[in-house]
DNA sequence: CTTGGAATGTCAACAACACTGACATAAAAT
DNA sequence: ATTTTATGTCAGTGTTGTTGACATTCCAAG
């Protein structure tokens, strides 16, 4: 289970098993069964109010970019505007977002959490921090950074420049 | 970007800096972009063929589990019967998967890839490696150690249970 | 041997969520 | 004045999941 220390003069073919078929295709199998329980609790409460997980990343996305347009949601998301449209549509319906004309161009859309929305976002990231909470306790924070990194790493490379401005500010 | 040799000393706050909401809501954004990321290079060679990625995953699982039965990819795959059925139907009227009559149960059907499902694997295997190949080489054997530690501890138990056992054998 | 249950397959209906294409409106930009 | 952009909407389609109902096959227990 864990390995030796590892010496800065440790044979190649050590350094490289991590790099093998055989390592790749249980990196593959891990994201598919840890992607189910990933998003397993938030479904379990999206359910019950028969929304679905497009509606949670709308409403997540919403939350962390307060005021992001239509279009700004569309490139974090990556659907069409016709999807995004039927699932905000609903919410807004629904009274969990709000969308207001902008000032400077009144073309866009600006989309914002209601109190109610809050709510809603909440219990699903309680939900779902849970279990990663749980999972980031047990590994540490060493794996938990190696975690960040190849996930990182492969994303492409737009995701990749979203999610870092993501980070700090919700711009 | 690299952060400095963690002292066994550290203080108690940096041990924990890890589980902030915040850390916790980049990991969960990270996992939503990088399993984009994940399947995005088999998307397009299924969508050249008219499969998506239910077929993938089952390909994908009766090549590393031979012989499975339907009730073994089942679990797997933790879809209903009836999703799967019509995936595998496919599968077997294009000629990628070969269906044969158990020998001691002869209701239990065993699931083979043939030849031109073999290929199809490894096409979409060859794709879905690459990428990761790349973010593992990146980012070096720890931080994979770690990727896998979390992602394992993500799971929910019963599918550890089913990962673990894909580790060696595919019994 | 008969009955019960397990494994499988199939049919029908439905829902969520993605897609394309076409068109409408409003407003900004040129 | 014209074009482009941002958004919304309607219609149709496809994949993948769901339930529910029912048939078949066959092992196993009474």
């Amino acid at each position: 289970m864990s390995s030796p220390p590892s010496s800065p003069l440790a044979r190649p073919a050590d350094n490289l098993l991590y790099l093998t078929d055989e390592q790749l295709r249980q990196g593959t199998e891990a994201m598919f069964f840890a992607y189910r329980g990933f998003t397993a609790d938030p479904d379990r409460i999206l359910n019950k109010i028969s929304y679905g997980r497009a509606h949670h990343r709308a409403i997540h996305f919403i939350n962390v970019t307060p005021g992001a347009t239509v279009n700004n949601l569309l490139s974090i998301l990556g659907i069409t505007k016709q999807s995004l449209n039927r699932v905000l549509r609903k919410l807004i319906e629904d009274g969990l977002v709000e969308s207001v004309v902008g000032e400077e161009d009144r073309r866009e859309r600006h989309l914002f959490l209601t109190d109610q929305g809050r709510d809603l976002e909440k219990q699903l990231s309680t939900a779902q921090h849970e279990r990663m909470r749980k999972a980031f306790r047990q590994v540490g924070p060493e794996a938990v950074a190696g975690f960040r990194a190849v996930l990182e790493a492969m994303m492409d490379q737009d995701m990749r420049f979203l999610y870092n401005d993501l980070r700090n500010d919700g711009s």
